[in-house]
RNA sequence: GUGCUCGUGGCGCAAUUGGAUAGCGCAUCUGAUUCCGAUUCAGAAGGUUACAGGUUCAAAUCCUGUCGAGCAUACCA
C-alpha cells in the first residue's frame, strides 16, 4: 500500500468513528484509482460497503464522512453515482512520492507483503532429451517473471527445475544417442523408432567422438549405454542451462530425479502413504486411492512389473520439497498435463498436508504457427524449433515480453513469422524507447540540479504521471501474489504511454525557467527509476539508448 | 461421454478479483515536428462482454443451463 492511500484510509477510518461510533479495519477500507480522471485521485465505496452494517442509504453515510473528513491534504472531495467518495488531492502532497523514488532508487517498488514467506517455485522442469523449444519458453518467461516480482514482495523464493533424468525416455535418448555415435563412424544403426531423431543429438555425438574416439564400438554393450546416457544427459542438460541463461531466466537449483531414486525417498514417500492406509494391491499393482481426493479414478504408483509410473516419483520429490520446510509449493505446468494436477493435489492430501500448500498454475500451450499454419511440436521428431534460434531472430526482450503480456491460462498463437516480422510493433519497443528518452533528457541536463520541491508541478499530464508512479509497489505485490505478471505488462505500456504525453505537453529542459524544469527533471528521474524497476521486474532490459 | 481451462470492437489482449460511461495496442481515418531522441504526440471511428435465465445497491466477473474452442481422460513420460 502506498504512503497516500495509507494516509487516506486512516483518514477515512477516524472519520467513521467520528460519524457513526464504528470501529473498521484497514482492509475494510478500499481505496482505489478511479479509471476516469474526472472521479477524483483516488476514490472509495466505504460509505455503500457500510449500508447494510448502517441500514442508512450510503449517500447520506457518505456525507457524514466526508464532513468529518480531515482537510489538510486533500484539496477537494465530491459524492458521486450510487455513493462513492471521490477524493482531490493537493498536488503538493501528491507529487511527495518523487521524493520517495529517488530515495528508494532501485529498491522502489520493493515492499514486503511477502513477509518472508518460504516459497519454492518450479518451472520448465523439460525433459533433458533435446533443445527447449518455444513452448518451454512461455513457461520460463513466466516462472523467472513471477520469481522476480515474489523477491520484490519480499518472498523467500527458490527457483526450481526438476530433472527427469531418469526413466524410459532417458533410455530412449542414450540409445538414439548410440545410433548417432555408431553412425558417425559409418555403422548401419538406426534410431529407435521412438527414440529422439533431432539434430541436436549429432551434434552431441560429434563431440563424444572427438572426446573418446571409437572406444565405444566394441565395448560391452550395456557399459557403454550408461556412458552414453551419462554423456547425454550433461549434455543436454549444460544446453538447456545455457538457454534458459541466454533467456535471461536463473535457477538456484536443479535437482535429479535420479537423486530421489537413488536416496530412497520413493520408498520413504510410499511407506507415508502405505501408513496413512491410501494405498491397496490390485492385479499385482500398488494403487493410490486418489479417488478420496476429488480424482475420479485411482493410479497405479506400483506398475506389477515392480516399476514405478510416472507419478510415483514425482509425489516423492514434492514430499521432499515439503520437508526442505516450504511455507508453499508453486508448480508452473503446460495446459497437457492439467489432468495430473488432480493427482498431485490428491497425493500431497495422501501424505498428511492441506491441498493448498501446493499450487499449480496451468499455462496455455502456444500454439505454432508457420507460414500460416499450425505445426505440431515434436522433441521426437525432430521438427521442433528450437529457443535458442528464436532468441537469435526475435531477441530475449521482445520474447519474454511477448509471452508475459499475455495472461497464463489464454490460449494464444506463436506466429513465427509475425513475431520475426512485427518485432517492432512489440510494445516492448515503445516502453524501451521511453526509456532511452528520459536518458537522453537527464543527461542533456547534467549542469541542472534536480529540485525536491515540488510547489509548481501542477499539469494534469504531470499529476497523471505521478499518480502513476504511485501505484507501482502496489502493482508489484498484486502481480506477485496472484502471481500474474502480464500485469507488469499492462503497467509498463501505461507508464510510457503518460511519460510520452507528458513530454509532448510539458517542456523539461526550459532554461528560461530553470525552477520548473529542476522540478520537472525530477520527475524524469523518478520515471526513470520507476520503468526501469518495471521492465527488469520481468526480466526485460532498460537500455539508455537504442 | 466425463473433467479441467476458456469465450470481451476486424485482430491480439486488459479491466485494481463484485464497482461508476468496459479500457489498451495493432490495423483504419484526420491532424501535429524551427523537437529536451517523431521508434513520438493530439483526435476520430469501432461493443447488447457467445447466448438465455438467476443472485444484489451494483455482474465481463458469482450460480444454472445452452452453444463454441483448446487440453486431458494410461500399469507413457
Amino acid at each position: 500500500m502506498s504512503q497516500i492511500e495509507n494516509d487516506l484510509k486512516l483518514e477515512i477510518i477516524k472519520s467513521v468513528k467520528k460519524s457513526f461510533d464504528l470501529d473498521i479495519e484497514m482492509n475494510d477500507v478500499i481505496i482505489e484509482l478511479p479509471k476516469d480522471v474526472s472521479h477524483g485521485d483516488y476514490a472509495s465505496n466505504i460509505a455503500m460497503q457500510l449500508a447494510r452494517t448502517l441500514k442508512r442509504k450510503p449517500k447520506e453515510i457518505a456525507e457524514s464522512i466526508c464532513s468529518n473528513l480531515n482537510l489538510d491534504i486533500i484539496s477537494s472531495y465530491e459524492i458521486a453515482g450510487p455513493g462513492f467518495i471521490n477524493i482531490f488531492l493537493k498536488n503538493e502532497y501528491l507529487a511527495e512520492v518523487i521524493n520517495l523514488v529517488l530515495d528508494q532508487d532501485e529498491k522502489y517498488g520493493h515492499n514486503n507483503t511477502g513477509n518472508g514467506l518460504k516459497i519454492n517455485i518450479e518451472y520448465v522442469s523439460a525433459n533433458p532429451t533435446g533443445d527447449l523449444h518455444p513452448g518451454h519458453a512461455r513457461g520460463a518467461a513466466l516462472g523467472d517473471s513471477v520469481s522476480r516480482l515474489l523477491k520484490m514482495s519480499g518472498y523467500d523464493v527458490t527457483r526450481e527445475y526438476y530433472v527427469n533424468d531418469a526413466g524410459n525416455q532417458i533410455n530412449n535418448m542414450a540409445l538414439s544417442l548410440r545410433a548417432r555415435y555408431f553412425q558417425e563412424f559409418n555403422y548401419d544403426v538406426e534410431v529407435p523408432e521412438d527414440g529422439y531423431h533431432g539434430s541436436d543429438l549429432i551434434d552431441i555425438a560429434k563431440d563424444l567422438v572427438s572426446k573418446v574416439n571409437d572406444k565405444y564400438i566394441n565395448y560391452d554393450e550395456e557399459e557403454a549405454l550408461i556412458e552414453f546416457k551419462k554423456f547425454g544427459l550433461e549434455a543436454e542438460l549444460n544446453k538447456i542451462k545455457a538457454d534458459l541463461k541466454a533467456f535471461n531466466c536463473e535457477f538456484d537449483v536443479f535437482f535429479s530425479e535420479q537423486y530421489i531414486r537413488d536416496n530412497k525417498f520413493v520408498e520413504k514417500a510410499l511407506n507415508q502413504l502405505k501408513d496413512r492406509g491410501y494405498t491397496y494391491e490390485k492385479d499385482n499393482a500398488l494403487w493410490l486411492k486418489t479417488t478420496s481426493f476429488n480424482d475420479d479414478k485411482d493410479r497405479v504408483i506400483v506398475k506389477s512389473d515392480g516399476s514405478y509410473t510416472y507419478l510415483t516419483p514425482d509425489i516423492a520429490y514434492h514430499l521432499n520439497k515439503l520437508d526442505r520446510g516450504y511455507d508453499k509449493l508453486v508448480d508452473v505446468l503446460g495446459a497437457d498435463h492439467h489432468s495430473y494436477v488432480v493427482r498431485l493435489k490428491a497425493a500431497i492430501q495422501a501424505l498428511g498436508y492441506e491441498q493448498d500448500k501446493l499450487e499449480v498454475d496451468i499455462v496455455q500451450m502456444a500454439r505454432m504457427i508457420k507460414d500460416g499454419e499450425e505445426f505440431k511440436l515434436s522433441k521426437r521428431s525432430g521438427k521442433a524449433v528450437a529457443l535458442i534460434d528464436l532468441l537469435d531472430e526475435v531477441g530475449s526482450d521482445a520474447l519474454r515480453y511477448f509471452f508475459i503480456s499475455r495472461a497464463a491460462d489464454t490460449q494464444m498463437d506463436f506466429d513465427l513469422d509475425m513475431a520475426i516480422k512485427r518485432s517492432n510493433e512489440n510494445p516492448v519497443y515503445y516502453a524501451q524507447y521511453a526509456h532511452a528518452r528520459m536518458c537522453s533528457i537527464l543527461n542533456s541536463a547534467k549542469d541542472i540540479d534536480i529540485s525536491r520541491k515540488f510547489n509548481l508541478i501542477s499539469n494534469e499530464k504531470e499529476l497523471t504521471l505521478i499518480k502513476h508512479i504511485n501505484e507501482f509497489p502496489k502493482v508489484v505485490a498484486d502481480a506477485a501474489y496472484t502471481r500474474m505478471p502480464h500485469k507488469l505488462c499492462n503497467y509498463i505500456s501505461k507508464l510510457a504511454q503518460y511519460f510520452h504525453s507528458f513530454y509532448g505537453e510539458c517542456k523539461v529542459l526550459d532554461y528560461d525557467n530553470i525552477p520548473l524544469s529542476t522540478q520537472r527533471l525530477a520527475l524524469v528521474k523518478a520515471s526513470k527509476i520507476t520503468l526501469k524497476n518495471a521492465l527488469n521486474s520481468i526480466g526485460v532490459s532498460a537500455p539508455e539508448s537504442m
